[in-house]
DNA sequence: TAAAAACCTGACTAGTTGGTCAGGTTTGAT
DNA sequence: ATCAAACCTGACCAACTAGTCAGGTTTTTA
C-alpha cells in the first residue's frame, strides 16, 4: 500500500469500494441476493472478506447500495417529455436510451429484474414514493398526446411495459441470446437491434420513425 | 392417512409430489435456486423436510424437475408453422399463447427468467440439443415468409426476442405492474394486453391483425 | 515525531443448510 | 394374518454462512 491517494486523486478506499461494488454486481446477478455469498464477492474483488465488510457493513448494505445506483440509472430524457414534444422523437430516444443501458449495464438490468421477480422486497419505498408518481406523470403525457391527436389511441401502461420488456430483454436474457446466435451481441448488433425495435414500436403505433433514428 | 388412493384415483405420493412441486415453484421464484431453502419448501408444502427429500432426492433434483416442466410448457402451435401459413395469424396466435402462459404460469416464467439471468447453468443441454435447432427452424420459416413477400423485411431473431420480451414481461414483472396500476391484472386485463400487443407487433410488421384477434 | 485516521485481515462464533440415517407407521397385495 | 411397498419423520452431521472481534499496518495530520 504505497499511498491511499494515487495520481488520479482517488483514495484506496474509493478504489476498493468501486472494486467491491463491481464484484458484488456480478455475484448478485449470478445468484440473486439470497444466493449470493460475501466470500464469493470478496474472491471476485480480490480482497479478504473482512475487508469487504470493513467498507460495507453487511451483505444487505452492499445490495441496497447497488440497488440505489440502479434506480439512478433509470433516469432518462423521457422523464421530461411533455405534450408539446413529438411522440415519435421522444419514444425513439427513450428506446435508444433504454437499449444503451441494456448494452452497457447488463448486470444492473439483471439485478433489477431479479429484485422484481423475487417480489421486490427492497423496493417498497421506491415504488410508493417515486415510481408510481413517475408513472402517473408519464401516462398523463401519453394520454395528452392521444388527446391532441399526436398518437393513436392505445393503453399507455401497456406501451411502456412493452418498451421495457423488449429493451430489458436484451440484457436480462443475454445468455439465451448468445446461445441462440452463437455469439454475444456487440455494439453493432445493439445498434441494429435498437433500430429494429424503434421501427417495430413506432410503426406499431402508426408513427413515422424520425430520420435520425433510421 | 386414510388411504394412499383417494376417490379420484390419485395416490398420496402423487398428491404430495404435486404439493411439493407447487411449493418449490413459489420458493424458487422468490429466492432463486441458490437462495431457496428446502426447509422453506417443506414449510410451504406443509410437510416435514425429510418427507420432501423422500420424494425428491435433493434440492437440485427438485429444481431440475421443475425446469423440465417449464421446458415442456414452451411448446406451442408456433412450433409447427410453415411458409404456407399466414404470418399474421401465426404470430397473433403465438402471442396469444405466450400471453396465456404468462397469465396462468407466472411462476414458471419467473423461474425460467431467473435461470437465464443467472447464466443458465442448468440449461446447457437444452440449448445445444433443442433450443438452437428450434430457433434455426423458426428463423428459417420467418425468412421464407420474407422471401415469399408475406412479411416485410426484418431480423427474425429480434422479432422473436421482442415477442418473448413483451409477453414474458407481464409474468416476470408482475410485481412492478401490480404496484404501478394499483391492482393485479385479471383475465380481462390480460385479454386487453394481448390484443394491444398483437396490434403493436403485427402493425409494427406491416401486417393486418386478423379479425379473430381484434 | 506522535497521534489519529484509514486500511487490512486471521481467528473465531452462533446459527443455518442440505442432506443422511434409522426406524416407525400405514397401506395394499396375497 | 403376514409381508412388501409406500409413506413418514426426528435426530444427527459436516460444511457453510454472515458476520464480530481484536489487533496489526499504513497513511495522513498537526
Amino acid at each position: 500500500m504505497t499511498a491511499s491517494r494515487n495520481e488520479k486523486d482517488v483514495t484506496i478506499g474509493e478504489l476498493n469500494r468501486s472494486k467491491i461494488l463491481r464484484a458484488a454486481e456480478e455475484e448478485f446477478a449470478s445468484h440473486g441476493y439470497k444466493g449470493a455469498r460475501v466470500q464469493q464477492i470478496a474472491d471476485r474483488a480480490g480482497l479478504p472478506k473482512t475487508n469487504v465488510l470493513y467498507y460495507f457493513k453487511s451483505k444487505e448494505s452492499l445490495y441496497l447500495a447497488i440497488l440505489e445506483n440502479i434506480m439512478r440509472l433509470w433516469n432518462s430524457r423521457f422523464d421530461e417529455a411533455t405534450v408539446h414534444d413529438d411522440p415519435a422523437r421522444v419514444l425513439a430516444q427513450y428506446i435508444t436510451d433504454k437499449m444503451e443501458i441494456s448494452r452497457s449495464h447488463a448486470n444492473s438490468s439483471k439485478i433489477f429484474a431479479l429484485e422484481i421477480i423475487n417480489g421486490a422486497p427492497n423496493l417498497n419505498d421506491f415504488f410508493k414514493d417515486q415510481h408510481s408518481k413517475w408513472m402517473a406523470g408519464r401516462v398523463a403525457v401519453i394520454n395528452e398526446w392521444i388527446k391532441a391527436g399526436k398518437l393513436k389511441e392505445t393503453n399507455p401502461y401497456y406501451l411502456l411495459y412493452n418498451i421495457w420488456g423488449t429493451s430489458q430483454h436484451y440484457a436480462d436474457f443475454s445468455t439465451q441470446i448468445t446461445e441462440l446466435q452463437g455469439s454475444s451481441m456487440g455494439q453493432k448488433d445493439f445498434e441494429n437491434a435498437t433500430k429494429n425495435l424503434i421501427h417495430l414500436i413506432l410503426t406499431g403505433c402508426d408513427l413515422t420513425v424520425p430520420a435520425e433514428f433510421r
